[in-house]
RNA sequence: GGUGCGGUAGUUCAGUUUGGUUAGAAUAUCGGCCUGUCACGCCGAGGGUCGCGGGUUCGAGUCCCGUCCGCACCGCCA
């Protein structure tokens, strides 16, 4: 036995047990006569103590200990005659009377504590250490936490839960595939899932009229601190049901997780059409625990002479509370933030409402004080406010002035966390029309259904036809999305026409699902939620890398085994496989 | 594919704007002292390919060019 309590049990009820504990060496405190040992695990922090009634010999191997040294400690459990109100066990200390060192430990690149003097690089080469320090471990532990709430939630709900293939189909629609050569089949490949879509809907084709999986999914797309390469859903599909019973489901699925893991309310799940969330938000995915909503000016602020207006397609503005009083300085900042090339605007126009009600701005010899106050009363400014304008193609203006409304409300510290405002954004169109290729491409993905009633528009208009699709945004973050799916295979069929497939190709790369679909398929939808994005909402932090024990760097790598990496020539030649670099 | 920021002691950083003596701090490590510490304290020591390559210069951590790596973002991500 190496012990018999773990290193976050032990109280004052326990005083005067003999006890044995193991772990992880956080810390030796040597005072000379007496000396003090943190001793971790991942429950907690008990600290050992020996003194003069500490034999000599066992003293002298404390002497040996360095940090991260795995040992073993016997003991008795007795009161601390200096409390440490800070940790749980910090009302008991042990009396060490028997030390064995079980595992040494060469010194750590970094420092094994909340607060380390490790940086993001190292700490992924030595992720395993990393994952001792107790910022990263709750992390995780807060995961498990989820995915457990998750089951036992859609569990009473009568979903089922089934795995399916990691080894798929390549189709080229969507997000590039990670290939897998097959050395049964030279020259084939398998590809990894963007998502089980295909296969969650031959499962409702199958009668499992509720199916859900916690799944592991796979797009080989360039990073960010929101995006891996490999990634976590939890993927849901029903039958019988439309996009209303949906949405009610995975908001109760919400509500749960909330209430059970943080012990948040979350009740209110108000709805947002697409196009209104670009006209207000200029975003698809509205970060709604703050207002600051966009206005369009444009019939008010054209034609007056001030050409930058006069020949945009689109003004709008924002009103930033308390602003006014910002300084030539803050608002020339403002101006090179939006001129950033992420942002692309050719500048920034100003509108500050000073306290005594007159009006300040960069366009004063263009525009008079009733014009300027008409502005202000389109954006409800008050006294101290400050206007910011921009202007320019509609499209590009409203998600230049969606991203200057999120900036504006981290600098006014409205995006406050442990504040979580839910929001379905609905009616998303069915296409988006690609320059690059001339044609139609599937917004959601090519099996979601469009509108009944804009069924006639897909032979007149495709691109105004508006889908059954759905999106749940938690403060800003994409957390989930998904649609109402085609079941029957005539439309199906026209949609991969519309896509620009032939029968051919729509039969080479679909024609399982078709084909299913001719016995018998019930209306199904469904949806599928980011994990790492919703565990990450829930731990207060933007990157989803410290949500996933061993995430890829900002290039894809992992850094502590240094994957990707090279294959034999006879593993490549088992695949019969050659590699041709490029120059 | 693109933009920005960064790379200096085991580690986290300062120093680079304005080139100039021996490149500093904190922390970690090692040694000494210390009977109530818990970020222990005090004294001392060791520790540097200033990412790499080239160039300018009497002289480069500092300026220029190239390159590699990291992070954030744009494109991309049905």
């Amino acid at each position: 036995m190496y012990r018999t309590h773990t290193c976050g049990e032990l109280r004052a009820e326990h005083i005067g047990q003999k006890i044995q504990l193991a772990g992880w060496v956080q810390r030796v405190r040597d005072l000379g006569a007496m000396s003090f040992i943190d001793l971790r695990d991942r429950y907690g922090i008990t600290q050992l103590v020996t003194d003069e009634i500490t034999p000599q010999t066992l003293k002298k191997s404390i002497e040996n200990l360095g940090r991260e040294f795995v040992i073993q400690a016997t003991g008795t459990v007795r009161e601390r005659s200096s409390k440490n109100k800070n940790i749980p066990t910090g009302d008991i200390e042990i009396s060490v009377n028997d030390l064995r060192i079980l595992s040494p430990s060469a010194i750590p690149p970094f420092t094994i504590q909340d607060d380390t003097d490790g940086g993001d690089e190292l700490r992924m080469k030595y992720r395993y250490l990393d994952l001792r320090r107790s910022a990263v471990r709750k992390n995780l532990e807060l995961r498990a936490q989820m995915a457990q709430a998750v089951r036992t939630y859609l569990t009473s709900q009568n979903f089922i839960e089934v795995e399916t293939p990691v080894l798929i189909k390549s189709t080229p629609e969507g997000a590039r595939d990670f290939v897998v050569p097959s050395r049964m089949n030279p020259g084939e490949f398998y590809a990894l899932p963007q998502s089980p879509q295909i296969f969650k809907q031959l499962l409702m084709v199958a009668g499992f009229d509720k199916y859900f999986q916690i799944v592991k999914c796979f797009r080989d797309e360039d990073l960010r601190a929101d995006r891996q390469p490999e990634f976590t859903q939890i993927d849901c599909e029903m039958s019988f049901v439309e996009q209303e019973d949906v949405l009610k489901t995975f908001e109760g699925l919400t509500h749960f997780v909330f209430k059970e893991v943080l012990s948040v309310e979350v009740d209110n799940f108000p709805r947002m059409n697409f196009s209104e969330a670009m006209e207000k938000y200029g975003s698809d995915k509205p970060d709604i625990r703050f207002e600051m909503q966009l206005k369009e000016l444009t019939d008010v602020a054209t034609g007056r002479g001030f050409s930058i207006f006069d020949s945009a397609e689109y003004i709008g503005a924002i009103c930033a509370r308390g602003c006014a009083s910002y300084t030539r300085k803050q608002t020339d900042e403002l101006t090179d933030w939006v001129k950033r090339p992420q942002i692309g605007s050719k500048g920034l126009v100003f509108v500050k409402y000073n306290m005594d009600g007159t009006y300040k701005s960069s366009v004063d010899k263009f525009y008079t004080h009733d014009e300027l106050n008409l502005w202000a009363q389109k954006l409800q400014a008050q006294p101290g406010d400050l206007i910011l304008i921009l202007s320019g193609e509609k499209n590009q203006t409203l998600k230049a002035l969606g991203e200057l409304r999120l900036e504006m409300g981290n600098r006014l510290n409205l995006r406050r966390k442990g504040t979580f405002k839910p929001l379905w954004v609905v009616d998303f169109p069915l296409l988006e029309w690609d320059i690059e290729s001339n044609r139609f491409f599937a917004m959601h993905h090519p099996f979601t259904s469009p509108k009944p009633e804009d069924i006639p528009l897909l032979d007149s208009n495709p691109d105004k036809v508006r889908a059954n699709a759905y999106d749940l945004v938690i403060n800003g973050v994409e957390i989930g999305g998904g649609s109402v799916r085609i079941y029957n295979s005539e439309l199906q069929a026209k949609m991969f026409d519309i896509l620009g497939f032939t029968p051919e190709q729509a039969k080479a790369q679909f024609g399982f699902l078709m084909n299913a679909f001719k016995y018998g398929a019930p209306p199904h939808a469904g949806i599928a939620f980011g994990f790492d994005r919703l565990v990450s909402l829930f731990a207060g932090i933007d990157s989803i890398r410290d949500v996933i024990a061993f995430p890829k760097n900002n290039s894809g790598r992992d850094v502590m085994n240094d994957s990707p990496s090279p294959i034999s020539q006879e593993q490549l030649d088992e695949l019969k496989l050659q590699i041709r670099l490029p120059e």
